[in-house]
DNA sequence: CTGAAAGCGCTTACAG
DNA sequence: CTGAAAGCGCTTACAG
């Protein structure tokens, strides 16, 4: 009930404040909030009580000024409708706050020149680093953001911009355990159903597919829809139906497609899934489960990747583009192989892993083989 | 190619950089990049060149220390792998950034007392705003936050706390739309299946439909399940369609409830909808529309809801708590009537759309009265 | 362990 | 229109 007095102008309290009424100086009162400070438990205790009373709180903002784990991270997303993308931020911020971290979510929309804009307000922001899981940003603003001393960290996006750190997922065995299922079913033909929209995680999948397609003499036909969207699916049961001849498997680039694919093929083609036609997804979103899918698929290690993330943002290994390090220098030949290596690590970790389901005929043997992961 | 001399050491350049560079002071520069600031159009191009070639941005860290405006707004978000969520963090976020707010989001996870960790960190943030769609702070938090400056936005969970800016959907108006829905369609018993979580909008839905139900004369059954997800609904099927007799209309409470419910009712139960049973969701996710469920519902204003955010965010008025206002006092009597005039007017602009599709019986009068809008 | 001082980058009166 | 100066809140050597 009582008021306390004193400056309440609606002002957030300083660590000048809690000095003066602490009676210490205001390095103490500093000390007493960085972790690894020498402070007696005397001065402590006066500080702690004080900042209590004026409700104290550090300023991350001001201290983001001279300390750089304070300061914000900033990650790029979009498409924050569709299920994939919504995973992929659910698994980083509460991975990214866990280890600290305030985040920044900048809704890059399907406007191409946004996730430049993006990277610009990173900039401004001083972001310690800014995690890219959707849009291209212009080569030129990423080479500011590294040159600000920021990190950037590209999720399933694979370009060959020097000194940016990449996670990408090992899309070459997945495809191959993809082709396999059909395999097993007994799938002879093939289409895959991809997109023309030719993001890299998009690429990547498709080549890898018609590889292994190749590899075990399948035959296989190509259709690309505009997007990867449940809308995309039904247009392509619809036109893939109605041909003379149907291929014995179908596969989805997405989950989002196969559900589209699947309805369409269910309500208007009379289609019995699996035993007419083998389909498999990717991505294993939620409704990959619900009982009208039921569908095939393979996850994203969207956990693995989160904490990938936090590990390149805590090792403070040099910023490789600062060539002129004054460190025992290395050659080129072992800089180079340094970095392969580490690439190599990282990618062998990050694993799709398949979800075995009820839209592709199964096998005993491989249902062992694929056993449900959790 | 050739390298520009100074401090290159990854540190960004800054407004002094740019002054020395540019032959003006510092206050020059700073002015250049405010808006209604008094320059020279010859200085102004001066710095402009300087900046440039620094590849110069002001530094919104600390320009929040004194500006009100480039301080970040905190967003408080849980269930970040459920539609409504995304749904509605979509349409903030676009809208916040486009009235140039930094947002950060933070992930509430089930934890209940993380929801006060969250507002915590928004004190250390020095957040212009704290915005709570998911979560229950403890009020004492939530205090803190109006005495340190902040403004405390509440979207659809409705408690008494005094100062704070509440968001909220006419839940009347739609529940008794609902209850006129299965009316139209013939429906004289009804069962409404709920969640015991007894979050505010939940509740309030509960409420309004149940007096509906009342008014119309309808025999209504409650079923509350743990929460209200795709499994609740499949429960709630298991359970409901076991029992000797089962009701005319189902009203599910979330479209994800209602999508587990008619997956269960329709492969379990072999139930078809709406020849059968009228079911009714509520939020309009994206999966309502798919093919499998084509979910007659209820459509939030998500984009209402964000531009309702900012309004609040930008009217400088003075926050209500500061009781010693300067300004001519008012009586508590006309005090008390101005809140809750703009309560009305909020409230009466945030309606639920319904979405009319085809899982309860139609009759045309009502497929034309709720033309499906856009 | 502690305080006075300089520094991080900005903005905003205040004189000119 | 312009610059010198004080202020926003913090941290981090530097002496003691």
């Amino acid at each position: 009930m009582r008021k306390p007095k004193g400056p309440s102008k609606s002002r957030a309290a300083s660590a000048a404040d809690v000095a003066r009424l602490a009676g210490v100086s205001r390095s103490a009162v500093s000390r007493t909030f960085t972790d690894g400070a020498s402070v007696s438990t005397k001065t402590r205790e006066k500080v702690l009580a004080a900042a209590e009373e004026l409700n104290y709180h550090v300023n991350h903002l001001a201290r983001g000024l001279s300390q750089e784990k304070s300061r914000p991270v900033c990650l790029l997303a979009a498409n924050l409708d569709k299920p994939y993308h919504n995973l992929l931020l659910d698994a980083l911020t509460r991975q990214l706050q866990a280890d600290g971290r305030m985040v920044m979510v900048i809704n890059v929309s399907a406007d191409p020149t946004s996730a430049g804009e993006a990277l610009n307000r990173a900039l401004h922001y001083r972001a310690a680093a800014s995690i890219v899981m959707s849009g291209t940003p212009p080569e030129e603003m990423v080479q500011s953001c590294i040159k600000a001393g920021q990190k950037v960290i590209l999720i399933n996006r694979h370009n060959d911009l020097q000194d940016v750190h990449h996670i990408q997922i090992d899309y070459a065995q997945a495809m191959q355990e993809a082709v396999e299922f059909f395999v097993q079913a007994g799938c002879q033909t093939l289409t895959l159903i991809s997109s023309s929209k030719g993001t890299p995680s998009l690429l990547a999948r498709e080549r890898f597919f018609i590889r292994s397609a190749q590899e075990r003499g399948l035959q296989l036909t190509i259709w690309r829809g505009e997007n990867t969207n449940y809308e995309d699916g039904q247009l392509a049961a619809t036109t893939l139906l109605s041909k003379p001849t149907r291929d014995d498997g179908y596969f989805c680039i997405t989950d989002l497609v196969a559900c589209g694919f699947i309805d369409t093929a269910t309500h208007e083609y009379d289609v019995d899934i699996p035993n007419d036609l083998c389909v498999l997804g990717f991505d294993d979103i939620p409704q990959a489960s619900w009982k009208s899918y039921n569908l095939t698929t393979f996850a994203q290690p969207y956990n693995a990747i989160a904490e990938r993330v936090t590990d390149i943002l805590n090792c403070d290994q040099v910023n490789l583009n600062d060539q002129e390090s004054n460190e025992e220098p290395s050659t080129d030949a072992e800089r180079q192989n340094h970095t392969q290596t580490e690439k190599r690590d990282l990618r062998s970790k990050l694993q799709a892993t398949p979800k075995w389901r009820d839209t592709v005929r199964s096998t005993e043997s491989t249902l062992e083989q694929y056993a449900e992961v959790d």
